[in-house]
DNA sequence: CACGACTCCTGCTGGC
DNA sequence: TGCCAGCAGGAGTCGT
């Protein structure tokens, strides 16, 4: 499912396809994603050249003149540009024909999302220019002073910060886990609890993990184009994500599970502290 | 402001 | 074998 990983190996992907070309049309088959497909995508759009695809935490972003286009993928969307025309399958929800290309939108679960941005107007997220985003992990203002001092007021459990979004992005349910683990802290201590030094090891963690999933996907993601969109960072090993009762890699004790907000969390109770 | 429960939807898995 | 409950995932929204 979508992390920020996957979202960036999909921009990588699509974006030498789309970069300089020119917008066509837009199909809409099935508008009903997490908002309703603007209308606006298919007035606005054709005749438009797209001048770069930019990514800001989960959300891919298409630059043109008229406006910027955000594409969200939710947890079970994918694009792949299909160099021929083919028949749409189920859950084809969207199509962008650029440059002789088509990006063909697929989403079983429809929690992705489509919005339009006209130029010169807010992003379309709640909260308008800033819309409460954290920083990007891979910001050198990403670090762990300000990681540090983000969390002084929060008593949530640090794996619920992470995944809040609103201090750092694009650090999904797996990506908690493993980040967490690599820099020895229990998902479940509350985050103003814990120290610039060891926001520095989840700063420093965060930022690994991600980097090699990005590579992982990136390197059997090669082939985008008329492929499936398989994501390869799947195959990845992780260290505590799923591992229920498995020895843990560091030193043999079980790993366990926990739920946290309605969501499993992996960890070890020996090396996590 | 911060937190946590709830919600959208479909497909897969596991238990009986 | 078939059925169905439960779970997975991102993140906006709402009540406290």
């Amino acid at each position: 499912m979508p992390e920020l990983p996957e979202v960036e190996v999909t921009r990588r992907g699509i974006a030498p396809h789309l970069e300089g070309r020119r917008i066509e049309a837009v199909v809409v088959r099935e508008g009903r994603l997490r908002w309703p497909v603007p209308e606006a995508l298919a007035r606005c759009l054709p005749g438009q050249a797209v001048t770069a695809v930019r990514r800001r935490a989960k959300y891919l972003q298409l630059d043109t003149a008229a406006g910027t286009l955000w594409i969200h993928l939710g947890m079970s969307g994918s694009l792949r540009i299909l160099t021929r025309t083919a028949p749409p399958g189920r859950h084809d929800h969207v199509d962008l024909v650029c440059g002789g290309v088509t990006l063909r939108y697929n989403d079983p679960r429809r929690f992705g999302a489509w919005l339009w941005q006209a130029a010169g107007t807010p992003p379309p997220l709640p909260g308008g220019a800033d819309h409460g985003l954290g920083l990007e992990p891979f910001d050198p203002a990403f670090t762990g002073a300000h990681f540090h001092a983000a969390t002084r007021t929060r008593s949530a459990p640090v794996k619920q910060v992470l995944l809040a979004g609103d201090v750092v992005v694009g650090v999904g349910n797996i990506y908690a886990s493993e980040a967490l683990f690599r820099a020895g802290i229990h998902p479940a201590r509350a985050a103003r609890r814990i120290g610039q030094a060891r926001y520095e090891r989840l700063a420093g963690a965060i930022r690994d993990v991600l980097a090699q999933a990005i590579d992982q996907g990136g390197s059997t993601l090669r082939d985008f184009v008329d492929s499936r969109g398989e994501p390869g960072y799947f195959q990845q090993s992780h260290q505590v994500y799923g591992r229920t009762g498995q020895p843990c890699v560091r030193c043999g004790t079980p790993i366990r599970q926990l739920r946290q907000g309605q969501r499993s969390t992996w960890y070890c109770p020996r090396c996590q502290r």
